[in-house]
DNA sequence: CGTGACCTTGAGTAGCCTCAAGAACTGTGG
DNA sequence: CCACAGTTCTTGAGGCTACTCAAGGTCACG
């Protein structure tokens, strides 16, 4: 648990992390608010489900899964976090942890004491606007995966996948059609509601068509604009 | 578009709604919030996708669903509102809503400027954080549903539904054990990632089992403990 | 009493899952 | 640097769940 100082004003995350459209004049003053960093391994978990909850995490580097789990002990992936995206806001509502979060590569998170941000917020409009965005984004991201899951069929939702990969590695500035997978078949098709196998089928058949190219973790997009006619496709 | 004045300080759902967790005396502050109330007839449209968004609404009286819309066309239900949940959420993102809400029988809800609430939430940290807890409570309920569509098989998901249903007319003083549906089959099925077909099939399986008894939209629920098996089965 | 919306049930099918075997890769210790 | 164990990935064969298509029944309402 290395804990580093930080601050959002100097961090190349600004423009996607909380800071989200503040003015450099407003970023400096959430430097008081986060007050360190740590790392976590690969593997490691940084909470659990049923942890106290004090604090929410941003991803400075790195990459997370969350698994919510059912009663009877199945698990299932709900989101990966890449940098610059927040991690334990499902905490919130009962002051614990409603999910784990583990590390898929090795990981640096900024730890944002939530009573902190609450405190700042209320004297901060900008800080306050920005936070209530995340949450509600959190939202509209929670109900795109519903919609995947409810009518979409696996080739359908592995190019979905792939495409919001490659959009979110493109905002951060890494290439948009080379991508390295940080997580297992099992876990993508935990996450998109299939069975593993499906996950490696859908894979090679896209290589068939000639829309990826894939070689284990390592997805070349070679044809974007098929995987989004696959996505929009009305119906059957 | 008729409007009414309106007070939480004297409204019965203050156990439920916005005020969740707060002190009588902490209540009547939130008397300016609530600007006033809004009917929606039947079938009528509290807002639509792309709608400028300006206010949040607590549901008063009646039932709402929620759809969200595939870039095809398609539609999916996303939610069911009853008395006391909250509409609009997902708006506070991009400023505009990003699905349509529709009242499922004549409503009634309360219109809470955004704004407004802004601004109280910033000298008041009891709404504040009531109002966090409600967005926080919004994320769970969405992995929930994730977790329902991507794990669970089609009699697991109605009886995930049916319970559901029970425990939230409960927690409003209603008969757990009959319930009067408000939706279709087809509205049913769309939230349950399932055909209509399939989900009348469950609901005869379920009669016949003795689970259910179905006439039509009137359920009586007969075999709670029986439900929540199907829903704890491990596995198969 | 007729019309339209909604629900039920049946028959056949498609898509994804299960089970299984083997290949490819990763990391570790000698 | 190599051998080996464990994990992950790929591919095949067969089965089951939920879907599609279709027909008829029930109900609400004008």
């Amino acid at each position: 648990m290395h804990e580093l100082k930080v601050a959002c004003s100097s961090c190349s995350l600004r423009e996607l992390c909380l800071p989200l459209g503040m003015r450099s004049a407003d970023v400096e003053r959430l430097d008081t608010l986060v007050a360190n960093r740590r790392r976590v391994r690969r593997g490691g978990a940084l909470f659990h489900v049923g942890d106290p909850f004090t604090a929410l995490y941003a991803v400075r580097t790195g990459f997370f899964k969350t698994c919510v789990a059912t009663e009877d002990g199945a698990s299932q992936v709900s989101g990966f976090q890449m940098a610059g995206e927040m991690l334990g806001l499902d905490a919130i509502s009962h002051d614990r942890h409603t999910c784990d979060a583990i590390a898929l590569e090795d990981s640096q998170v900024c730890v944002i004491p939530y009573d902190r941000l609450e405190a700042l917020s209320r004297e901060f409009v900008e800080l306050q606007q920005a936070f209530h965005k995340i949450m509600s984004r959190e939202i509209v991201r929670d109900h795109g995966v519903m919609l995947l899951l409810g009518s979409m069929r696996a080739e359908e939702r592995l190019a979905t996948f792939i495409l919001n990969l490659t959009r979110r590695l493109k905002a951060r500035g890494f290439s948009p059609t080379a991508l390295v997978l940080r997580m297992t078949r099992e876990e993508i098709g935990s996450y998109l509601g299939l069975k593993l196998e499906t996950v490696s089928r859908t894979f090679s058949k896209f290589h068939e068509e000639g829309l990826l190219a894939v070689r284990q973790r390592e997805v070349r997009v070679l044809d974007e604009e098929g995987l989004r006619r696959l996505v929009n496709a009305p119906g059957v």
